[in-house]
DNA sequence: CCACTAGATAGGATAAATTCCTATAAAGGA
DNA sequence: TCCTTTATAGGAATTTATCCTATCTAGTGG
């Protein structure tokens, strides 16, 4: 069993070298972070966090290097209640997010995805050069739905 | 040909009486702007109009008014790059919005919307409590499009 | 192993969008 | 017409994101 040759999630350095980054502890921190699971986050919670092992780091850097990480194709951007979130899963889903406790979960099995990840065109859109879709479903998540019942 | 009793989008005065809300020159500016056909706007674009004929409506005013609107079901709100968008056509439909010019079309014909308006809920959220639904495509529109390629 | 250069970072300034606060003004009912 | 409730304007405050610039550093070539 050896590791394989390609460039993987599990190691960030190549992962970065793979798409033309410099390889800097700042980047490192964020690629650990964001690439180590499927994950939504925003710059502000990626820079909360980093800023445990990297007291100086700025919002700037954040910001930069989640924007290169999206130019990349290695994360995903979407918009919910007015925040910017990125998303490492990159491949098509759709999303839920709770109106009560802030939570996003994937759809995997999404009606939209489905079909062999063929999202039919509306006819409208024909002449559009198009180049993404986002879904998001909004309401209240099981736990918050039963809380707001008591 | 009488006018029918019950009220009507074209009467915007009747329009916030059967909603509850007070009816003030300004509410009725933005009534007037809004409900006059479909669109979608940005609370800074409906400043900038009514301040036209209301010079000193303050976007307080315009944050508060249109979030009632939305509130009585009267608007939908969506986000697209960063901003909130108001559309006065709240009956299920997808959007397309360009990267480019901003501008956003109505899918009226949407996969999402059609079979009679039952959009199908994705399994995972049957213990969801959900509320709502927003899908938005994007790209360059016909026109943008066409220069890109010039 | 060192020096050089393009690119990265920190930090502050700036900008834009939205909410909060409060005194004043006005709508609508009595 | 008066009174109570609600709306409004204006400014302050907050939040989020971008811009700017001097300094620093990763990676390359010597």
């Amino acid at each position: 069993m050896r590791k394989p040759a390609t460039p993987s999630n599990h190691n960030p350095t190549a992962l970065l070298r793979t798409h033309g980054l410099r390889v800097t502890p700042q980047r490192l921190a964020v690629a650990e972070l964001v690439f180590s699971k499927p994950m939504h986050v925003t710059a502000r919670i990626v820079h909360e966090q980093i800023r445990q092992n990297h007291p100086a780091i700025s919002m700037n850097t954040v910001y930069l290097t989640l924007g290169q990480f999206e130019a990349c194709g290695l994360l995903k951007r979407f918009e919910v209640h007015g925040n910017i979130v990125f998303d490492s899963n990159t491949s098509p889903h759709d999303h839920a997010c709770c109106n009560r406790c802030g939570t996003i979960i994937d759809l995997d099995s999404s009606p939209s995805a489905s079909s062999k990840h063929t999202v039919q065109l509306p006819t409208q859109l024909k002449p559009w050069q198009i180049e993404g879709e986002r879904r998001i479903w909004m309401g209240l998540c099981p736990d918050c739905s039963s809380e707001s019942v008591l």
